[in-house]
Formats: structure tokens, C-alpha cells, sequence
DNA sequence: AAAAAATGCTTCGTATACAAGATATCATCC
DNA sequence: GGATGATATCTTGTATACGAAGCATTTTTT
């Protein structure tokens, strides 16, 4: 006993390392990481959010948020305009290629996420995603 | 309806996020990294592990383990040591100084353990690992 | 014994992740 | 209206994390 099977950042770091392997590999043939992936169905929610608000929303720190966005504008996803009534702020669009793929992406999404939880119950299914929101 | 917030690969992200983040700064004394200190534990348990060893206990890739190994080495934690039956393998030991910090360190990793867990109750943390543990 | 395959580790490239600092812009106060 | 502080973003540095390529060594094949 006292492994690291006992530990809770552990088993947490390996379960996330499991599901964002599945996603990435899903991903593949659209050349999007899974965090691109993400803040792409964030726009597609709501267009035109600013840096901030996408950072406040999915809880990433500004560096990785400017780095990811810089990546899917070089590749064609967004696009990124300073707000005329606030110039310190940067507004983000959707490209018409993004459109093109919204559906295609949530559909991936969505099947990941069934087999990620594939191997739990209904049940277990609506009770592991509370647990999860609890620790926060 | 349809957030992130329903995707089980962001609220595995956030979760982690969070208990990496309580560790991490109950570490900041030491100088160690999260992963840094499960490299030490598990060679607490068993000195002498080759680097290969290493990351298939904890599931890591050979590239994770050869850089976390030489800073670990450069904070003078660990030392390398070439197999004499086997020329390609690197057995990993631990130093005086981790030897030290042994107790102190399992001790560290316990306070986390609970402090994250703590707003789920005994059964909850118990079916929790379980959950984790069956997604693999 | 020579050739081929497998193994263990390192190196390189890219993408998160966060701390800390720099920069530009806005708001407020006097 | 100019100084001050707050805000939004970007940049830099370090540490994971993994794929892929490379190197040395060992094992297997023939």
C-alpha cells in the first residue's frame, strides 16, 4: 500500500491523460489540439468574445489563451479585430472555415466524451461529473 | 446547454488543474515540482528503478522521465548510475538529501490527499478513486 | 559470426500551463 | 489636463507531456 494509487492528483492527472488522448486522436484529422478544439466551440456558442472573457470562461491563464489563439489564427480558424471602443481589448470571429467544421466538431466531441464514460453507468455517469464540480 | 461544462474532458482538466495547483504550492519549499515529487515517492519505495521502470509505474512518456530526471539530478535529489549488466539501462537512487525529506515529503502528500477530497464525504471519496480508476 | 530486430534512453519539436514582468490603453482624481 | 492606478493583452522563462527521430546496446535470426 501507500502508492501512488492512493493519490488523488495522481489518479486525476491519469484519468484527464486518458480522455484528452482519446479527443487529441479524434482531433487529428482536423489539426486541432484539444484546447483549440474548445475555445472554438466556446466561439461557436458566443462569437466575437473577447481574449479575457474566453481565458475567464474555460479557466486558462492569459499566457496559454494568447499563445492558442495566435496558432488558430495562423491556421485559419479565427480571426482576431481590436475592439474600436476599448483598444487595449481583442475581439475574436470565427472564420467561414470554422463554420464549415462547428458541426462536424461537436459531433466529435460528443462521442468522445460517450466513450470516455463508456465504461461507467448511467448512474455512476451523472454522479462522477458532480463529484468532479464538487472538488472546485 | 451544451458548455463546456458538460464535457467530461474539461471538468477532468479543471479537477486536476486544481488539485495540481494545491500540491504545487505545498511543494514550493522544497524547490520540487508535482511530478518531481512522485518520481521521489516511487523510488521511496523501491531505490534503484531504471528510468524505464519509472515511467511505466507512473505512466509517462520515456521524453517526460529523461528531462524530469536530469533536473532532478541537477537538484542533487537523485543520483544516475549506468547498469553494469546492461549498458543502456540508467538505474535512478536517491540521494542523502531525499532521503531527508522522505517523511516530510509522504507527509505533504497526505495533507493534500485530504485537504482535496475534503468537500466529498467517505463514501463519495471512496466511490471517487473507484470512478477514476474505472475510466482506464 | 554477420545481419536484423528489439530495447532503453536521449534529443528535438510542438503545445499546454503558470508565474512574473512589460506594454498599451483606459479611467479617475486632483 | 496631467499624474496615477487599473485593466487587457502579450512576452519570457520554466516545467510538463507526447510524438518522432536518433543513438548505443543487447538479443535474435540466419
Amino acid at each position: 500500500m501507500e502508492s501512488h494509487e492512493d493519490c488523488i492528483i495522481f489518479l486525476l492527472s491519469k484519468a484527464y491523460q486518458k480522455a484528452h488522448g482519446i479527443l487529441k486522436e479524434r482531433l487529428r484529422p482536423y489539426g486541432l489540439t484539444t484546447l483549440q478544439q474548445l475555445i472554438l466551440g466556446t466561439l461557436s456558442l458566443e462569437d466575437g468574445q473577447s481574449a479575457g472573457e474566453i481565458g475567464q470562461r474555460l479557466v486558462l491563464d492569459s499566457a496559454t489563451v494568447s499563445g492558442t489563439l495566435d496558432r488558430l489564427a495562423d491556421g485559419g480558424w479565427i480571426s482576431k479585430e481590436t475592439d474600436p471602443n476599448d483598444r487595449r481589448v481583442v475581439r475574436i470571429s470565427l472564420t467561414a472555415k470554422a463554420r464549415e467544421a462547428e458541426i462536424s466538431l461537436k459531433q466529435t466531441r460528443q462521442q468522445c466524451n460517450a466513450e470516455i464514460l463508456k465504461p461507467l453507468s448511467l448512474e455512476e455517469r451523472i454522479l462522477f461529473k458532480r463529484l468532479l464540480k464538487d472538488l472546485r
